[in-house]
DNA sequence: GTATAGTTGACAAAAATTGTATGGTATGTT
DNA sequence: AACATACCATACAATTTTTGTCAACTATAC
């Protein structure tokens, strides 16, 4: 049940490019820099959130990336899930794929589907900017 | 985000068991049969769930596997962490291991220590027993 | 004593993740 | 026009994790 770096990658460097744009693209080059991330991972991941509708790019020199929408509107989940295809416990679920073999009547498949909605729930129920202004609570508070 | 096949197995496995002890030891080799499973990989897993306190051995011809508790005290939760070590998001909440590098003041790491809390509370929320009466009523509706 | 069935550890195969390299295209600046 | 920046795209290599296999051993019922 573990997370991949994607996911963490994305995340952070989204926290990142809000923290640091105001109104201004960002580029990759800064964000791998201050967040200690490969720089060509990066960019196959924000291809992703581009075609996801979650950032837009700004090509040629001072170009960058910017947010495609308000922090406000741009909840967890739908990085993670743009990052990291599937956001499902298990692969039946895939479309496509067949259930699980034999299986004790695949009880267990509810599990997991209720599993995976919570996942999901709790991962929209934050927004981008949430944890933009938490950010900005801290760095205030490490300065003073 | 996938669950590994092992704690699949295991909470399968064991679902397979309840149903077809009746305090009765039950061996691998039925319930890999009857879940096709692979009977060696079945066998690791048990080891864990042996020493997870979560069934009993006994040895020997007739022999096999038994719950340790009734089915009503075990909980999936139990099961999925003790097959599949780590239940949490991220890596750096494994103890011993330092944080994530650089970061946004690490924001995000809030966001999966709560999102490993939800997926933990909702698996412990849900006993065997739960999925064995699930899984006999849907025999019964098979049946008839 | 023999067959059954759990116990254990090492190892191999396969898959997924993570990271790198290369060659592009668009665009602002000189 | 030339050049530098920075995004775009794909292929591929390295690594790690997961999944599965093998072999040898121990306990016990018959
Ligand atoms: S069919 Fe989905 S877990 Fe078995
Ligand atoms: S320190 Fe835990 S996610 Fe960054």
């Amino acid at each position: 049940m573990r997370l991949s770096t994607r996911a963490q990658y994305a995340v952070r460097a989204m926290v990142d490019l809000s923290l640091h744009s105001e109104g201004r693209p960002v580029s990759l080059r800064e964000i791998a820099q201050r967040e200690d991330i490969p720089l060509n991972y990066l960019e196959q991941l924000f291809n992703r959130l581009r075609r996801g509708n979650i950032v837009e790019s700004v090509r040629g020199p001072g170009g960058g990336y910017l947010l495609a929408r308000e922090s406000a509107a741009i909840l967890v989940g739908e990085i993670v899930a743009t990052v990291e295809e599937p956001l499902t416990p298990v692969s039946c679920m895939d479309k496509g794929k067949g259930r699980c073999t034999r299986t004790a009547a695949c009880t267990t498949h509810t599990v997991w589907e209720m599993l995976g909605e919570r996942i999901r729930n709790f991962l929209d129920s934050i927004t981008l900017e949430d944890l933009v202004s938490e950010a900005r609570r801290r760095i205030a508070g490490a300065e003073q």
